[in-house]
DNA sequence: GATACTTTGTGAAATTTTTGCCAAGCAGAT
DNA sequence: ATCTGCTTGGCAAAAATTTCACAAAGTATC
């Protein structure tokens, strides 16, 4: 159903539809057109109408689309209701900070274990979990079917670590790591590198009263 | 000198060049070319040129570019050789966070504050920093030349927090709240969606094995 | 049920981004 | 000092993305 062939530039903005979608059903509104949604969000209907499009008919000429059922079905293409059980390996200020984050819960993203290398974290716990040894890694997964792994790790262990993940047939990896990683070409990468964006933002206040 | 039209596009891939030259730099490596970078960086050479020269030729037929240099340009164009005083909005797990991320101090970010609405939050001491109330955020904003918020808050408090922010000189906006910020045109939005980023992955992760 | 209005889905145009290509020019060897 | 080989800078082509524009198809009203 879904076509392979949807680009990344699109994927970008559904979760941001889905936003916006979210607080629309919160504010009991029912249907939206294109346009509408366009005042909203500050982007042209007709690229609205587009990414949509890549995915099914889901609006009614002269109604425009129901709020409710594109939410949903942004969430089905957006895979959210698949369950998805991660581990966050790293279990600094970061790592703790994702795994206290209940949000992801709601959207089927449930973290059942944490690890980290440092002794000194062995068996401290993080919302009822306890961080568990870097040795315990291969077996928690298979055990668990944990298919995410989260990487909240310096990027001097990340290589390795990621491909221990890889290893053992971890399919989706949560880069935090300050490097890129290299992987087969049946694992995903989802990089999110702090450093960049606020590097970003610092070219963004260079010419700037 | 740098011209003001640079596509964001552009200016996203500027923090991977300036990664991967640190490593090269690391390594002692002294000169390469933008094919040799093109192998590393898995893009197009051409690409690589391309960018570079919205800024300027910094490199030389027969040798390459030079990597101390072309790093310290780089940085350059990315403001890091600027001061930059920041405050971080929300002293949860996140701000706590990055609060610790020691790298930002090093690239010229330095935090200043940590301010929370939580009166359990009070006096705690993060990184040396007491957390402050929010009464006192325009007159620390002020007395301290603060430049950039970090906004690790929930949505619900985000507009209004943001309010504030701009009302007292901020130029720029750090935003990890899952909410789009509506700012004047002399502000500058950085946002950092995780929820939006994992969704992404999930996606991705749709249609594998 | 007919009419007027609204709004989608979609092909085509416009724009932006990426890639290909090569003359110009520097490096390094002799 | 000259020659050979390498590599950039920049133009042109190609590809991708975004916007435009409108027929088709529905809604709402009378």
């Amino acid at each position: 159903m879904d076509s392979k062939d949807i680009s990344q530039a699109v994927v970008s903005r559904l979760p941001r539809y889905h936003r916006f979608l979210s607080e629309l059903k919160d504010q009991g509104i029912e249907r939206i057109s294109s346009a509408e949604l366009s005042d909203l969000m500050h982007v042209t209907a007709s690229q609205i109408r587009q990414d949509l499009n890549n995915f099914g008919g889901f609006g009614q000429q002269g109604y425009g689309y129901n709020v409710d059922y594109l939410y949903e079905e942004i969430g089905h293409i957006l895979g959210l209701d698949m369950r998805h059980n991660l581990i966050i390996v790293g279990a600094g200020n970061l790592g703790q900070a994702l795994a206290n984050y209940v949000n992801f819960d709601r959207r089927g993203f449930h973290t059942k274990g944490l690890f980290d290398s440092d002794p000194h974290m062995q068996g401290v716990i993080v919302r009822n979990m306890p961080v568990r040894p870097m040795s315990e890694l291969e077996d928690f997964i298979r055990e668990n079917s944990i298919d995410i792994a989260v990487l909240t790790i310096p990027k001097e262990a990340a290589i390795e670590v990621a491909d221990r993940l890889i290893g053992c047939g971890i399919k989706g990896i949560w880069n935090f790591a300050h490097i890129d990683l290299d992987v087969p070409p049946n694992v995903r990468v989802e990089n999110v590198h702090l450093s960049d964006s606020l590097m970003k933002l610092s070219y963004n206040l260079r010419d700037l009263g």
